[in-house]
DNA sequence: AAAGTTGTTTTGTCTACGTCAAAATTGGCA
DNA sequence: TGCCAATTTTGACGTAGACAAAACAACTTT
């Protein structure tokens, strides 16, 4: 699913007129920044580990940093900045090797290649508001727009038709660097906050089948969980959620422990698909055969590959079927 | 969406090597537990640096680990729990050179000589109700039992008389490597159900301070930054989380745009004091001056290393008089 | 065409050891 | 005892090479 390029373009102009402080080339006012920072500012600013940096510089001949007095790097404001964006394209699946030596142009070319063509699929006005809070960082405002919007449709409607698109539209600004990341972090905080306090207000009955919730390893994305759980607590299950990142020998002591009736695990589609498969394989070698498992989220991407023996949830609203039909294999 | 390349590493890492099953723990069948784990591991863990680690190896002949098929350095179990040990004592102020060789009993005895006249400080019922429903897996019965406490104390004295100690009892368990991953998980995941639930219900007004709250890249403990959350509403403040791990530009950027009067920064004991020290000092050049930064956490290993213009909140009572000498100050 | 299988790059992490400034400790002296 | 200088101690940074795992490309098979 594409969003509508022309309401995303639009929401980039706005970007460049008026009001964040356009960051990167005008930092908030009055600051004699330093010209450089050493490495270990750069790997905490970039994400791009000491290793990484020097062995870039070995081979690919960036970064370029200068030496100080002692001999030690000192990586100018600019290439840090080129850095952070050749790190943002790395994430988009591209290779340090091919981009690296590329100009500020061809980066900025890359950062909107995979526009063009494709099926779009229009982001109506509705969502579009909400994509305008987090670019212009009202916070609140996003908030309470999120929260009147689940009284209004009902916290099933909202997941399936406001937060799942709505993140495939800032998922795209975010491919095109069009976010900062703090943006980012402030619509998933906000979303989090909205979903959490919905979840608590359904009524918990200690129902089956009990849902152990969790992601693998690696898999830092905690808004599908959310929106899983969301999901499923409204179909009369019993959620536990593990949270992020549980190595597979805790998911099975959890589950055993707990009496799950099934294990959820949420992907997102950044999740390395062979990582999936052989997790979700160790985990069903693993786990005793009554425990189903289900497996959301990227699941386009694992396609049929998926192992003998784990349910795919091809989308939200397949829960309810999912449930529906767990409860008929277990009475009989 | 944003990945810290060093958490991501350290997080395949910890795939690689599941976690011990304790021995109470009934292990489901046939599954074997590694008994070392690699030097990324070890650091996340301990919080000690790699090249901390390779430089002690080097130098004092420990920790000694045993080498894999590739040569690489897998350390055993007990040796990880050694550094652990080893690491409290110097975050209370010993010296590497002169605990690194001492028995297991000597550093034991070290650990317990600030308890004076062995008073060993028992952990009250009342808390010791709670890690025994952790313990024994009663996630609903936690949960329900945490919210009671909430309403019966109210907030402010749940978060410093119950979840600050209980998060030391769980963090002492964690250390003895007597909780297994799973648990500590479902621990977190339950405090923060209730923690969220507590603070949305707590009026938000659109009053001063605004609070940035965020931590820094490499940080992942988000619980100390709900309980700082929770203490600042409850004073009043206007809080705007960011979530965990906000590289240092960013959280800049959040801060101008949402005009905060203060940042708030959470560190865990296992936080690196280096990087925090230079994280900061490097947010303190790079933020406006008139934008005040709180540290808190782990800030007795900090210290008095904290940058000039650094505010340290040294206990969560602490943020009351921070606070109210805030608004002294605005006011004048 | 889609799905395996193989061989070839690419890439990041690891090893090892050297250097050195900043912090901590010690010793000397008022 | 308190203070300053000399002396350790300590961890971050520097170099360079090795290598497994992942990604890619070029095939073959279904």
């Amino acid at each position: 699913m594409f969003v509508n390029q022309n309401v995303l373009d639009k929401m980039m102009e706005q970007k460049a007129e008026n009001r964040v402080p356009e960051a990167r080339t005008a930092a908030p006012a009055g600051l004699s920044e330093p010209h450089s920072m050493g490495i270990g500012a750069v790997e905490r600013d970039t994400g791009l580990s000491k290793d990484t940096l020097r062995v870039w510089e070995r081979r690919y001949g960036f970064p370029n940093p200068e030496r100080d007095a002692f001999g030690e790097r000192a990586y100018p404001r600019e290439q840090v900045e080129r850095l952070r964006t050749i790190k943002r394209l790395m994430d988009n699946g591209h290779r340090p090797g091919k981009i690296m030596q590329l100009s500020l142009d061809a980066l900025k070319a890359l950062s909107h290649e995979g526009e063009v063509g494709g099926t779009r699929v229009e982001l109506p006005d509705s969502l579009a508001r909400f994509v305008h809070m987090v670019r212009s960082h009202h916070v609140d405002e996003l908030r309470r727009a999120l929260g009147q919007e689940v009284v209004r449709n009902g916290l099933g409607r909202f997941v399936s038709e406001v937060v799942a698109p709505l993140n495939v539209a800032i998922g795209e600004l975010w491919l095109q660097g069009a976010l900062e990341v703090f943006e980012e972090h402030l619509y998933t905080e906000s979303l989090q906050v909205v979903l959490r306090n919905a979840i608590a207000n359904v009524p918990q009955s200690p129902a089956a089948p009990r849902v152990l919730l969790t992601t693998f390893p690696n898999e830092q994305h905690g808004l599908g969980l959310l929106m899983a759980e969301a999901m499923l607590v409204l179909e009369g299950a019993h959620c536990i959620s593990l949270g992020i990142e549980t190595p597979v020998w805790d998911i099975v002591l959890g589950a055993t422990s707990q009496s799950a009736d099934i294990v959820a695990l949420s992907f997102s589609l950044a999740y390395p698909a062979a990582q999936a498969v052989d997790g979700l394989a160790e985990l069903r070698r693993s786990l005793p055969a009554q425990i189903e498992i289900w497996a959301g989220g990227g699941t386009e991407v694992l396609g049929r590959r998926l192992p003998e023996g784990v349910r795919a949830m091809t989308s939200l609203a397949a829960v309810h079927e999912g449930v529906k039909a767990w409860r008929a294999r277990r009475a009989s």
